[in-house]
DNA sequence: ATGAAAGCGCTAACAC
DNA sequence: GTGTTAGCGCTTTCAT
C-alpha cells in the first residue's frame, strides 16, 4: 500500500515538466489565445503523460464560469423523469453545459435542500419540475440571479420560464373524450400524493368538465407506494368489487392504468364494450400490451429539449429577455379502451 | 428588467451587514467551532435576510474537501439503475455526502468523457458501473487516489473496491435450473449490444453450462431500440416461427421477457408446459403481470448500499484498506414459466 | 506568442 | 469566542 494522500497534480506540474509557463499551459489546455503548435503538442503530451485533470473548482472559482445546470425532478423510478432528461441531455450535448440532477421524491423540504446544494455551486441554469415551491426555495432561485426553467407544468405563475402542458386542460380533454363516448359511471384512481400537483389539477381539470355535463365521479381509489402495476390492478378489482356498475376508470397514470387493463383482460371484462379505460402519459412501454390504454402524451422529450434550449441560449447570451412561456399541447391517445363507436 | 448581472453575495456582505468577522460567519454557517449563541443568531438572521447561499467552488477550493460522489451509469431509462441509484441515495442521505450521475449510454469514449468532467469536480469518490474501461478511464481512476467503486459485475480485475454479482455463475445457474426442469431445445433473445459486458458474461455462463450437459443454444434473436416490451413480443414470434419445437427462451432482461410472456399467453401457448420462460433482473414490475417470468434478482438496491456504504467509510476515513470485494449471490425465482415438475 | 501579477470567495491555522 | 493571515489552483488582465 503506497501512501494514501496523492498530491494532486496542477497546472504547475504540467508547466515544470513542459518548461512552459502555468499560463500557457491554461491556454493549451482551454483552446483559448494563440499557442504555437510547437508548444501545444508539448504541453498536451506532458498533460497525457502525466495524467492530470484539470480542477474545474479552481478554475470555475477564478473565471466564475461553471458549466453545469442543474435539473431537479421529483423522481427517478417512474418512467416520465428519464425521458425529459433525455430531451435535456440530448440539447446540452452540443453545448458545454452539463447536467447534474437532484431528486427530490415530491418532498418540498427536500427540493429546498436540493436547490440550496445546487445553488451552492453556482450553475449556469435551473431546471425543475412543478410550479409549487416553497418561500424560501422561490427566494433563493430570484436572487440566484440564474436563468430558471420551471418544467412540466403551466398552470400558475412562473418564476422565469416555463415549459409544459396545462394538466387541468389534459383532464377535462380526457373527461370530454370520455362522455362523447357514451360513457357515464366513472371512476378514478390515482395515487395518495398531496404533493402531486400536476395529478391534482388532472383530477380538477377532469372533474369540472364533468360536471358541465352533469356527470360526476361516482368512485375513486387511491395507493400508497409498491409495484404500479400490482397496485393498479388491485385498486381495479377493489373499486370494481365496490361499483360493480361503473362503465369507466380514469387512471392517473399509465402504470397503474396498465395494471388495471391486465386486470380486466384477465377477467375477461370486455374493454371498451363494458368498461372503459384511460391513463395518462403516454409512455411508449404502453405499446407492448396486449391492448392499447387510452392516454394522453405529456410530450416529456420535447419539454426536456425547450427547457435545455432556453438554458443554453441564455448561457450564450442569445436571450436577453427572461420569462419565456411554452405550453406543449398534450395529444389524446385513444387507443383501444376508450373508442365505443367507431370512428 | 432589472440589470441582467446581478453580483453575487459573498460572506463579506454577511459580514459587513452582521458586523461580525467572515470568518465567524463561516463558523456560523458550517457549524465549526464555537460560537456564542448572540453573534450566532445575528448570523443566521443577516444570512437568512440577505438570501446569501455558500460559494462551495470557493469553499472546496480552500479546504480541498468535496462532498461530492460521481456515479457513472450506462443509462437510466431501463429500471435497474434508478434501483441502484435508490440504494446509492439510501445510505449517502446519511452522510454529507451527494451523489452526481452522469450517463454513458454504453458508450466507452462517451464514459472516458464523463469520467474526466466528474474528476475534474474532484469528488471524494467514484462508483461507476462495469470492470471493463478504456485504457484511458483506468488511468485517471488510478491517478485520481479517490476511493473507485465498480458496481453490478464481480467477474473481472477491479480497480479498487468492486460490489456486484457473478454474471457468468447467473448464467450457468439458470442453464442449470431449465435443464433440470428438462428442457432441451433452448432459445435465446437478447439485446445487440456487444458493449454490454454483463449480458455477454451471462451469455457465455449459460452456453457454457448447458455445454457440460450436451445441450446447446439452437436459436437466437438480438434487438435494439425501441420498446423492450414491443420488442420481446416480436422476436419471440420470430424465433418461433422459425423454430417450432423450442421449449424454452431465455431472455437477456426482463423487459423483453415479460413482452414474451404477453404474447405467449396472448396465443394460448402453454407456459410452462409447452414453453418454458425465464428472464434476468427480478424487476419489481413483473409482478403485475398475469405470470410471473421466471428470474433471477441482481440485487440493485443492495448493490447500490454497499457501493455507497465503502465510499462513505473511506471519505470518513474509516477504512484504510482499499480493495474490497463483495459479491452478491443473485436468487433464482422460479416465478410461473420456469418450473414444470412440482416442486 | 508568452509571461507576471493579482485575485476569485472561501477556510486552515494560528493568534489573541 | 473571535479575528488575522495566508493561501487553495486556476484565469483575467496587462506587459512584453
Amino acid at each position: 500500500m503506497s501512501e494514501n494522500h496523492k498530491r494532486q497534480l496542477t497546472l504547475r506540474d504540467v508547466s515544470d515538466e513542459s518548461g512552459v509557463s502555468e499560463m500557457t499551459v491554461s491556454r493549451v489546455l482551454r483552446n483559448r489565445g494563440d499557442v504555437s503548435e510547437a508548444t501545444r503538442t508539448k504541453v498536451l503530451e506532458t498533460a497525457k503523460r502525466l495524467g492530470y485533470v484539470p480542477n474545474k473548482i479552481a478554475g470555475a472559482l477564478a473565471s466564475s464560469r461553471v458549466n453545469l445546470v442543474a435539473v431537479i425532478i421529483p423522481s427517478l423510478s417512474n418512467m416520465v423523469f428519464p425521458e425529459v432528461m433525455t430531451g435535456i441531455a440530448e440539447v446540452l450535448d452540443d453545448t458545454e453545459l452539463q447536467p447534474v440532477v437532484g431528486v427530490t421524491n415530491y418532498h418540498p423540504e427536500r427540493e429546498e435542500d436540493v436547490l440550496y446544494e445546487m445553488l451552492s455551486w453556482r450553475p449556469s441554469g435551473v431546471i425543475l419540475a412543478g410550479l409549487e415551491h416553497s418561500d424560501a426555495s422561490l427566494a433563493m432561485l430570484r436572487a440566484s440571479g440564474i436563468p430558471v426553467v420551471e418544467i412540466m407544468d403551466v398552470d400558475g405563475e412562473a418564476v422565469d420560464a416555463v415549459v409544459g402542458i396545462s394538466h387541468r386542460r389534459a383532464g377535462r380533454e380526457m373527461a370530454k373524450a370520455i362522455v362523447k363516448q357514451g360513457f357515464e359511471k366513472i371512476g378514478f384512481l390515482g395515487t395518495k400524493m398531496p404533493l402531486d400537483f400536476r395529478a391534482r389539477k388532472r383530477f380538477e381539470g377532469f372533474t369540472e368538465a364533468l360536471a358541465k355535463t352533469g356527470l360526476e365521479v361516482v368512485a375513486q381509489e387511491f395507493y400508497e407506494g409498491g409495484s404500479a402495476l400490482v397496485k393498479g390492478r388491485e385498486m381495479t378489482e377493489v373499486i370494481l368489487e365496490r361499483n360493480p356498475d361503473l362503465d369507466f376508470l380514469y387512471y392517473s397514470n399509465d402504470m397503474i392504468g396498465a395494471g388495471g387493463l391486465l386486470y380486466a383482460l384477465e377477467k375477461g371484462i370486455a374493454v371498451p364494450g363494458r368498461l372503459g379505460m384511460a391513463g395518462f402519459n403516454g409512455v411508449e412501454f404502453l405499446r407492448g400490451l396486449p391492448k392499447q390504454l387510452a392516454t394522453m402524451d405529456a410530450g416529456r422529450i420535447e419539454i426536456g429539449r425547450a427547457a435545455a434550449q432556453i438554458i443554453a441560449d441564455r448561457a450564450a447570451g442569445r436571450v436577453t429577455t427572461g420569462g419565456q412561456r411554452i405550453e406543449l399541447i398534450p395529444k389524446l391517445q385513444y387507443g383501444d379502451t376508450l373508442r365505443r363507436y367507431k370512428p
